[in-house]
RNA sequence: GCGCCUGUAGCUCAGUUGGAUAGAGCAACUGCCUUCUAAGCAGUGGGCCAGGGGUUCGAAUCCCUUCAGGCGCGCCA
């Protein structure tokens, strides 16, 4: 719908000899200002140096199709206010209901290659809920995007080389020694009787303890009267793989899919970090300083520049993130999204620095930050601290309130926007949830049409074409949700090109807004069966719409509730 | 001290990238199940868009400033 009167102003405009950059074209507020309305006239009034009204009506004067509009009326500083015919809505609705995703989504990625890199937890301890809102978000967005026509990988990045690996190893191995050692198990060395010392900065969950138990139960009593250094390797690649595994199993219960995990470790030992560096080096950004090698980000608007390799030889947290970068560069992605969590907003710049130094344009490195979710227990702030193994973890919530109802409560935020959670509320709003408001009604529909079929089979959906009725039978309420339905397109691409999913979850709230009290009002199945015909067209216009949106935010749409 | 994010109804949040008279959902109160699902519907109340200045035809939205909250500012990861 919007589709057709963007292209109509176009050839207007053009017609007038008019370069049109990019037309407004929005939904008024206020309903009695049509159906669309465009300001393009007081936009253009400078430039033409002619009063808006004027161009307002040589704008309105050269459109001619009278079918498509029932009224085109200038009203305000110079708004063009369109309504769109009955007979036009009708035919867009019947578009809708055959054309399907073809109608519905725009195709504005045309097979560009996007990669999203989201969640990434360090495998050191169970995803907490920012992870999940992460989650939600990044697997929302690969939907959207993949819908709109972009080629769109998911990968994960593990962080299983360096310090936060090493010190959750450490720590299941003092907990390992101290099981052994507490039961009178260490034969070696009596002065251990005193415990392993747990290092200072370790993990302390429970969890930690149960992969020391594992890791007993694997390895026996082998390597009690060892140093930690010395048995590091085998430790650390234990519990890491272990809690990757955890990882990988709530994502995946989560409903949340990757296409690659790509090692941190990995990038290391293909020496793909000093790779990376001696690339910079030869672009002119890498220098010496001080014993340290440093990256000249403020080049690219940075507040200073980064160490890559301290004078210790050793190479900073930096140095494999830009390696990491370049791989996906290199890897031929047009675009690359990166989701993080709000804390690390301090690295963007450099980050992107980084990508420009490669010679690729700032904006092909997207960064979303994904805001901190706070959580409350009955209106009281739950503090949460990894170290101490205190945090409420996605799985408790998954757990409780359903991966469907969880997803649906990170997507109706704007990703930057701080979150609260109240763990007591998320519980009890079981059945008083925006979530299952939308499932509702598609469900709903679901049950019309097995009415509808159970009164008379031949009629059903299926067995004949559904677009065959009579649209003169709407009333006014029905041609109302009819529009609403024929803005999914706007929507959808609106959502793509801004890459926010959450507003196909406000949109979809409407739609059930709008549903419920028609079907409280209005009986779809009766004795008439041409009314009978049109509106069950509109319930399979409604489930279209449902249907492929709550596909995009990754959530179920049930047959039943 | 510097930088980023946020500030909209009692609470949680939208606000179509600068559009016309500011929107939902909770919570509160009042009604509605003999019907295609009451996880629903109908109704009521609720606002100095944190404050101030500016930009223009037009500002919750952009700029400046003050205040409040969060986060970040290492040759830590």
């Amino acid at each position: 719908m919007e589709r057709r009167l963007r292209d109509m102003l176009v050839d207007v405009l053009s017609g007038l000899g008019i370069s049109a950059g990019n037309i407004e074209i929005e939904v008024p507020k206020d309903a009695s200002h049509g159906d669309f309305s465009t300001p393009v006239a007081m936009v253009l009034s400078k430039q033409l140096k002619k009063s808006p009204k004027m161009i307002a009506e040589d704008i309105k004067n050269r459109i001619s199709d009278s079918n498509i509009f029932d009224s085109i009326e200038i009203a305000g500083p110079g708004f063009i206010n369109f309504r769109f015919s009955k007979k036009f809505i009708v035919s867009q609705m019947k578009e809708l209901m055959s054309g399907g995703d073809r109608f519905l989504t725009e195709n504005i990625g045309r097979g560009k290659r996007i990669q999203i890199e989201f969640v990434s937890a360090n495998p050191t301890g169970p995803m907490h809920l920012g992870h999940g809102r992460g989650a939600a978000v990044g697997a929302a967005l690969a939907n959207l995007l993949s819908a709109a026509g972009y080629s769109v990988e998911k990968e994960f990045y593990i962080n299983d080389a360096g310090r936060q690996v090493k010190m959750l190893g450490h720590s299941v191995f003092a907990k390992y020694v101290d099981e052994l050692v507490n039961k009178g198990h260490s034969p070696y060395d009596p002065s251990w009787k005193t415990g392993y010392p747990f290092p200072e900065d370790g993990y302390r969950g429970d969890y930690v303890e149960e992969l020391a138990k594992e890791f007993k139960d694997e390895y026996g009593e082998r390597f009690v009267a060892r140093e930690f250094d010395e048995v590091s390797e085998t430790v650390i690649d234990f519990a890491y793989r272990k809690m990757l595994d955890l990882i990988k199993k709530d994502l995946a219960d989560f409903g949340v899919h990757f296409d690659t995990w790509q090692s941190e470790k990995e990038i290391h030992e293909q020496n793909e970090v000093q790779q990376a560096i001696d690339d910079l080096r030869g672009r002119g950004f890498i220098y010496d300083n001080d014993g340290a090698v440093w990256f000249k980000s403020t080049e690219f608007g940075d507040d200073k520049d980064r160490v890559v390799v301290k004078n210790d030889g050793d190479y900073t947290y930096f140095a494999p993130d830009i390696a990491y970068h370049r791989k996906k560069i290199l890897r031929g992605f047009d675009e690359l999204i990166d989701i993080w969590g709000a804390d690390h907003h301090g690295y963007v710049p450099r980050m992107q620095a980084v990508i420009q130094a490669l010679g690729h344009p700032k904006d092909s490195l997207k960064v979303i930050l994904v805001q901190m979710v706070s959580l409350l227990k009955a209106g009281r702030p739950v503090q949460m601290s990894k170290r101490a193994g205190e945090f409420i973890t996605l799985r408790e919530v998954m757990d409780d309130i359903g991966p469907d109802t969880t997803k649906f409560l990170f997507l109706t935020r704007r990703s930057d926007s701080h979150l609260e959670v109240d763990i007591e509320v998320a519980k009890a709003q079981s059945s008083e949830n925006p979530v299952y408001y939308v499932q509702y009604a598609h469900a709903r529909i679901n049950s019309i049409f097995a009415k509808a079929t159970e009164n008379s089979p031949q009629s059903s959906a299926g067995s004949r074409d559904l677009t065959d009725f009579n649209g003169e039978l709407f009333n006014d309420e029905e041609v109302k949700i009819i529009k609403k339905m024929l803005l999914y397109p706007m929507v959808f691409k609106n959502a793509a090109l801004a890459r926010e999913p959450h507003r196909i979850t406000f949109y979809l709230q409407e739609v059930a807004g709008m549903f419920h009290p028609y079907y409280h009002r209005h009986k779809v199945v009766t004795e008439d069966t041409e009314l009978t015909k049109a509106r069950l067209a509109l319930c399979y216009a409604v489930k279209t719409v449902l249907r492929h949106g709550l596909g995009i935010l990754g959530v179920t749409a049930p047959e039943k509730m």
